[in-house]
DNA sequence: CCTCTATTCAACCATCCGGTTAATCAACCG
DNA sequence: CGGTTGATTAACCGGATGGTTGAATAGAGG
């Protein structure tokens, strides 16, 4: 699957989002990331798996803990994708663009 | 389903994705949206259901064709989720950070 | 060495997803 | 009316997904 599938893909999910939010405060363990969540430890196990096949987190070694770090890339990706369709929802872009068609069809006297 | 976790699954798809990049040129049946993609129209059908129920697309009626037109709110909504993660990524930002957190602690003389 | 803790792996299950083909619905058109 | 075109619905299939329980691995520590 490509890239921008499988960090779509990971952020479909509340559970894997509230993950991230959490990491956003700074590293965690396995144990501490399922804390809050009404499911098994082996359920968010396989979450973070995901987290990490889509490149949104990392994980260390610290004795037998394995401390998860968020890593934002993908979410710039993702933003700087949606972005593309800004024009359609952004009124001042709207009129960023029609400026921007008139200096391509030619500047006019009093724009010189 | 939450919403976003809808607006994220729709677009973890490339078909989709290319779906709506077509619809960025403005509105289109759903034969000419099926037309470059080697699946049968009826999966392409099955695509714009779920773009739809994502509130990514909106279809209108037109005789017998049912033209789609790009609604881009849910793409500003995830682009605005994954601004709250700009500072991991945005090094301009950190700085802007560390300069609001200077203001918490209080401004200095200079400062005021 | 034994045990406790943290985490992963394995097997299983129900459901969802992306695709297919066949049938159906809706609207125009001769 | 009957036929053609555009599109959706229905039933089905294989593979992925999100959850479970139970067993296995890795390291700390008495």
């Amino acid at each position: 699957m490509d890239r921008l599938s499988l960090v779509f893909a990971a952020l479909a999910d509340p559970t894997r989002r509230s993950i991230l939010a959490r990491l956003a405060d700074g590293e965690a363990t396995v144990n501490q990331l399922a804390e809050p969540f009404p499911i098994s430890l082996q359920a968010v196990s396989k979450h973070l798996k995901v987290l990490e096949q889509a490149g949104l987190i990392t994980r260390g070694r610290d004795a037998q803990w394995r401390p998860c770090r968020l890593e934002a890339a993908p979410l710039r990706d993702i933003s700087a994708w949606a972005e593309q369709y800004r024009r359609f929802w952004d009124e001042r872009y709207d009129r960023l663009d029609d400026y921007l068609r008139t200096l391509q069809t030619g500047p006019t006297a009093e724009e010189k």
